[in-house]
DNA sequence: GCAAATTTGTTCGTATGTATT
DNA sequence: CAATACATACGAACAAATTTG
């Protein structure tokens, strides 16, 4: 046996997608009839299926059937503001797209003739895992303060985001309102500007892909063998000391990222079409 | 039953692993003694350790047993060149970190310590794909020509990448050593721009994330659960024309991605204590 | 609106193959 | 070689969600 049964299996249905014989929307047939066709047991034929899934090719729905998963228009984020062609960009503007509290998240997905919303800001204090504690050079288990926040685009969930700051910024007593579960309408990174004096000149964005967790599976409605993006933006002071840490969870079949360097074209006519 | 038993087992077996009762590097109890202190059957003990997996928790050995992983110290790619502190960066250089034929990336990963190496390069002619068909804006099934590379650090699977250029740079007769299967030590884009004065002022990078496919799970060592993030990197002339695309595909257990925008420290005191 | 049929989801049991110790 | 441990595959039963009549 060089592959085991069911990889055949999803190899051959997977041929069967791409070459367009099953197209985009379409149902797959079911899982006794596919246990017919190919010979197998159905737990085989669900190993199958479960291969596929992974790649994103199908999703089940449950009592309903197995379908061609149609391509979700996926939102795109991109990572660095893109230089004006022709213009130097000594004078580079933070455009810090990932800022929790949504102001600049609602306008870039507007923009695209989408419709964003935001739940409402959750706060809580709590100790810094330890994947925190390291960006922001505090030791793990110390005390941070925590805002969390769900975004939506076209009424489906998108993803979800956490910033973390630091603990002084509230004992201190100089920026109470990190800590209202309000938003903060003329942005966190502005606010901390005001009431602390403290800069952001630049970030760091950190980017890893996993599975999802099971809440994160719960609120995307995705199955386990989706895939995540996860990005942690660290953002600097003047003096380059990380003075916040936003985690936002994506999942992968709806988002992508962006990443421009040098001289590039907009991308706006290639988003239709890509993939 | 609130939550399938499988989900429960996990659940409670990665709170042993988050607690540190079951440490990296550490067996777990084998699926037999899993399956009497549970009272589960061992399929369901399986289709749990399968949801550890997918969070890159556990990894099984077959005839060893399952373990904790200990965390693979992760290759860190930086999509963009940090801009030194205080200088302008209107200069911005077009550190093509990503480019095949490997030069650059040796030259990167050697200067962490690390030891790097790379396949012999494969060519090949053949139709582009859609996604590659749309970003290089050629018609999709046009023939193109595909230079393919593997890459190891220390001596394990790293990325698999395959650069994709327009078949007009060969039929016109201008860079045929785009054909052979041989090292271009200047890099490709240097022998471009002699041979086609075509010359790439910056590049795009597209990231996305997904399960393996069969023959990325043989490459890399590893299972269906895992996780490969996808990086699409389009090179663009002074005209604003596509002139390549780059696909590297990287397992996500051992790659991250950086980008940086504005001022932000170095991130070397950084990278080893992260996660 | 309701009941039946259909379809996927979960769980069990069992047997055999393959890799490691 | 033998024992151990995970991988694959089969069959069966019931639950849960959806669609259909």
């Amino acid at each position: 046996m060089a592959q085991p049964l069911y990889q055949q299996i999803a190899d051959d249905l997977c041929k069967r997608i791409e070459s367009g014989s099953l197209g985009p929307g379409q149902q797959l047939p079911t899982e006794l009839e596919l246990r017919d066709t190919y010979n197998a047991s159905r737990n085989t034929i669900r190993d199958a299926i479960k291969r596929l899934m992974s790649l994103g090719l199908v999703e089940t729905r449950p009592g309903a059937g197995t379908y061609v998963t149609e391509r979700i228009d996926p939102f795109v984020t991109v990572l660095t503001t893109p230089p004006v062609i022709g213009s130097p960009n000594s004078d580079f503007a933070i455009d810090d797209s990932a800022d929790p509290e949504g102001a600049s998240y609602l306008s870039m997905v507007g923009k695209s003739h989408r419709k964003a919303a935001c739940s409402p800001v959750r706060v809580e204090v709590r100790p810094a895992p330890k994947s925190i504690a390291s960006r922001l050079r505090i030791p793990s288990g110390a005390p941070v303060v925590a805002r969390h926040q769900e975004r939506y685009i076209d009424d489906s969930p998108w993803s979800v985001q956490t910033t973390f700051y630091p603990m002084e910024f509230v004992t201190s007593g100089l920026a109470p309102r990190l800590l209202m579960a309000d938003d903060i309408p003329e942005g966190t990174v502005r606010y901390l500007e005001d009431a602390l004096g403290c800069r952001q000149v630049g970030y760091r964005d950190w980017i890893t892909a996993r599975g999802p967790d099971s809440s994160e599976q719960q609120f995307f409605g995705i199955g386990h063998d989706c895939v995540v993006l996860e990005l942690f933006r660290t953002g600097f002071d003047e003096g380059g000391s990380p003075m916040r840490v936003t985690v936002t969870v994506y999942p992968a079949d709806r988002n992508q990222f962006i990443v421009n360097s040098g001289e590039v074209p907009s991308p706006s006519f290639e988003q239709d079409e890509s993939i």
